[in-house]
DNA sequence: AAGTGTCAAGCATTA
DNA sequence: TAATGCTTGACACTT
């Protein structure tokens, strides 16, 4: 068993999303989300797809070992890490051979370190749709999602979560959650296994106690706290207590938690709320404690390697 | 080489 | 009814 449980270890984990800057500006770039526009795949198709997904997991690795040698062993994957999948299955990849065994490989990684690795759909996955192809596409990215983590045969555990949002009402929030419980339960097991959900940041949308309720302890989807985001949903809840109520769908499995600053706080006091700081100062100890933690912050690995370098002082 | 407009996907807001 | 922003990086075309 390589996933974690909140009561055998208390090691805090933060991590960053997506693209490390550090090694995306050397001279020789790294990075895993190399993509392409439409009128590229519809030329190139398939063996370019292939192509970049055998660069995005052969840098994947490379930016995996980083995040070791800098004890970073939190990773928030980016989407494209196999460009156009909803186009195609990945065992239509002319390269699919290689890239089972560059995925694998990242796996073991993963899996050798105790390393924790997420992703995160973006927008416009929207299981709770009215319009039944929305719905269907969402379901499907969602399955893809989860054939890559099943080709790095990383355990179906919210430990390695794909994490989404409901992201809107529709008018009807009781109707949106029933529609969402449905797509969940379309989910194969090794997708819903996975499934995550978290908290909006907009007032009208989805607070973490409404998450809780509808989703959480009704369908067992648990629910990722973003402490900034729970400024605009908060329903009167203080921050501790909401981050408890999500903490109650883990189970036995260590909760991830997201955590941001405001831009206007210290870098633009013209930004908008939901804008993010370049770098964090105040994430709360107790937070820390009980949960990993992505830190969302312009500044990506840099903000990560900040705050280890306050830890030892 | 550097700068600019645009990009698969949904929704809510505004004009 | 149609355009726009969302978050952001990067493609693709221009200069």
């Amino acid at each position: 068993m390589s996933v974690r449980s909140r009561e055998t270890d208390e090691t805090t984990m933060l991590g960053y999303p997506c693209m490390n800057r550090t090694l995306r500006d050397r001279d020789i770039p790294l990075r895993c989300n190399r993509d392409m526009r439409k009128a590229t795949f519809e030329e190139r198709g398939l063996p370019y797809a292939s192509e970049l997904a055998v660069q995005n997991l052969t840098d994947l690795y490379q930016i995996l070992r980083w995040n070791l040698d800098e004890d970073i062993r939190f990773y928030r994957c980016t989407s494209t890490l196999v460009p156009w999948n909803s186009q195609f299955d990945l065992a239509d990849l002319p390269d699919y051979d290689d890239i089972e065994l560059l995925a694998q490989r990242c796996g073991r990684l993963i899996e050798r370190h105790d390393m924790r690795f997420t992703f995160h759909p973006d927008y416009w996955c929207k299981l709770a749709s009215t319009d039944d192809e929305t719905v269907r596409r969402a379901v499907d990215a969602v399955e893809y999602h989860a054939d890559w983590l099943d080709l790095m045969e990383l355990d179906r555990s919210p430990y390695y979560g794909i994490n989404v949002h409901i992201g809107a009402t529709y008018g009807d929030k009781t109707a949106t959650a029933e529609r969402f419980r449905g797509a969940v339960k379309r989910l194969s097991p090794g997708a819903r296994a996975r499934l995550t959900v978290e908290n909006d940041d907009e007032e009208s949308l989805w607070s973490v106690p409404e998450l809780v309720e509808e989703v959480g302890d009704e369908v067992g989807v648990p629910v990722v706290f973003d402490y900034h985001h729970h400024s605009f949903t908060d329903r009167g809840l203080p921050y501790r207590e909401a981050f408890a109520q999500a903490a109650s769908t883990w189970g036995d499995v260590r909760p991830a938690t997201h955590y941001s600053e405001p831009a206007r706080l210290h870098d633009d006091p013209d930004a908008k709320p939901q804008s993010h700081s370049e770098y964090v100062a105040d994430l709360p100890e107790w937070l820390r404690e009980q949960s990993d933690v992505m830190i969302e912050a312009g500044a990506k690995e840099r903000a990560v390697l900040e705050m280890q370098t306050a830890d030892e002082h």
